[in-house]
DNA sequence: TTGTATGCGTTATCAA
DNA sequence: TTGATAACGCATACAA
């Protein structure tokens, strides 16, 4: 590989002058870094990362640890955090904690012996992270004490149920996935919220009790609010096994806009995240922190939006 | 941080005889290897990994570029050639080439200047890839000169397409969804392989034609074999809006065995790639070239199985 | 404007 | 068995 150092041989110059007419910090003879710069293009030069990291203490590297880059959600927040660290001249250095406890806590090691500036973590549900050693920031919801950014799943919670309540809809199904999970709990308590005193509502965290969708549709049932797309496209399918209509026996809505949405049908309605904004905060508030800003942004939270499809419309009077 | 120096000093020994200590390469007497640890570990003594990448050339980092994370196989990919990595003492930063030609042109080369040892690449289908500078495995298929290792589509084509006949069907569609990819081209010779002169079958490319899978049924197709676990969902909930039932009047099968097999209902059986061992040798091939190994592993692949779900079964008799 | 010198933390060679 | 020293490639403070 070429160097400085090779090229200041080359052009007789010092490897200073190289270094400096190459970053343009120093003051150098414009002649001088005519040369330099062509000479450095011939060579294909590129700088060393390791001696440059060694010598300012910096990688440009950040970590990456996330539960599970197999669950969808995850996988569009790693593609997010990605290119709004490349946009900012950071890589980074994933780290799958496998949906385990002990794995996040030796991933967020294994990212810091590897010398990462700054750590961006989804934890696990449930799990609780402890202060590191270096910046980090925190992508989980509102109600944990470390959140830096992230979907407002209270706001979303509250959305879907409103959109369903214009189209007519007064009985609904809440339905939770995972009762441990404070994401879902956020966006539960936005939907209750919303329909109080408005409809009749019933919720049921699939973890804890079996869901009889033909039985829940006799009762009145014309709206589903999933805590997410996975849920709701299980849902649809018991659904479609029973012989209900989507739409027009039952409406259903997701969440997280994932890219199932779209191959099903009818295709599944959602509440989107805004995954590009929630990552490039992320980045953002991760680069004031290595920088050493003397104050940080506050934790914030990023309204989801209603991605209208074929699986809502107004319910069917009978 | 702590350092080779800190230590030395603290115990008054010079940084060779700690860093030979730590290493166990050079001869150290037991006792000063003693002292030496017991203070390392006292100070949470971990090697700087710039310094060490600056002087030994390796960085420990592996660069694997894909086409779209966001894409479940592909996550599947990076979970896989994460742990492996992990396994010998690699981290890995990510690149998303966001399906995109460029992209992918563009994210090996900024790998290349963060200095990582090699690369793992999941090429963008129909892109070609120039040899690099530096070690490389690619994952991608059979036909592809520069494949290291990959699944075997071809197989697994074979075994879908004889799995249903041995349950008594005869009358196929074979589901193509991109015309462009070499996967899914091996893929369906693989079906079409084992059904010539076995039974009758149909292909189509949905990017090319659109499916009428009521009027499909009534020409006598029974079973439908996808080239993609996404193409079968999309097939799946078309036959249920018609009023198909499955597996009763339709079996269906997918490729690749991602987590939605599992979250709908009927839950769909799949052809499964061993990701694992993919990940894996695409890994130890990789560690082989970097070890500057006189000789490395001609390409392989590596069968698939099938994951026999509710999907499938055999044609009920009219 | 340019060059010299030093150090970042580690490994490795050679003397002592 | 241990220690002094150089080198990896770069950035920077300082001298020329």
């Amino acid at each position: 590989m070429s160097s400085l150092k090779q090229i200041a041989n080359d052009l007789g110059l010092s490897v200073a002058s190289v270094s400096n007419a190459l970053s343009g910090k120093g003051r150098v003879s414009p002649a001088v870094t005519k040369r330099v710069l062509s000479r450095a293009n011939e060579l294909g030069y590129k700088p060393n990362a390791a001696a440059r990291a060694l010598k300012t203490g910096r990688s440009h590297i950040l970590g990456f640890v996330l539960p599970d880059i197999t669950h969808p959600l995850f996988a569009k927040f790693a593609q997010g955090i990605e290119s709004a660290a490349d946009a900012v001249g950071y890589g980074v250095l994933i780290a799958d904690s496998r949906d385990d406890g002990n794995g996040q806590a030796a991933a967020i090691t294994r990212l810091v012996q590897r010398g990462v500036d700054g750590l961006v973590i989804v934890p696990r549900r449930g799990s609780t992270l402890t202060a590191q050693s270096i910046p980090m920031a925190v992508i989980n919801s509102q109600s944990d004490p470390m959140n830096t950014v992230s979907a407002n799943h209270f706001q979303g919670g509250m959305l879907a149920a409103e959109t369903l309540l214009k189209l007519g809809h007064n009985h609904f199904l809440l339905l939770g996935a995972d009762s441990l999970s404070d994401v879902q709990k956020e966006r539960i308590a936005g939907m209750q919220r919303a329909l109080s005193d408005q409809a009749k509502y019933k919720t049921i965290w699939a973890d804890k009790m079996k869901i009889d969708i033909a039985t829940l549709h006799d009762e009145g049932i014309t709206a589903v609010i999933a805590v997410s797309d996975l849920s709701a496209l299980n849902i649809m399918s018991s659904a479609h096994q029973v012989g209900l209509k989507i739409p027009e026996d039952l409406s259903v809505v997701g969440f997280d806009d994932l890219p199932i949405c779209k191959v099903i049908s009818p295709q599944l309605s959602s509440l989107a995240p805004d995954v590009q904004e929630i990552a490039r905060q992320a980045i953002e508030f991760l680069c004031l922190s290595i920088d050493g800003a003397e104050q940080l942004p506050k934790s914030n939270v990023i309204n989801m939006s209603f991605i209208s499809r074929d699986s809502t419309a107004s319910p069917t009077r009978k």
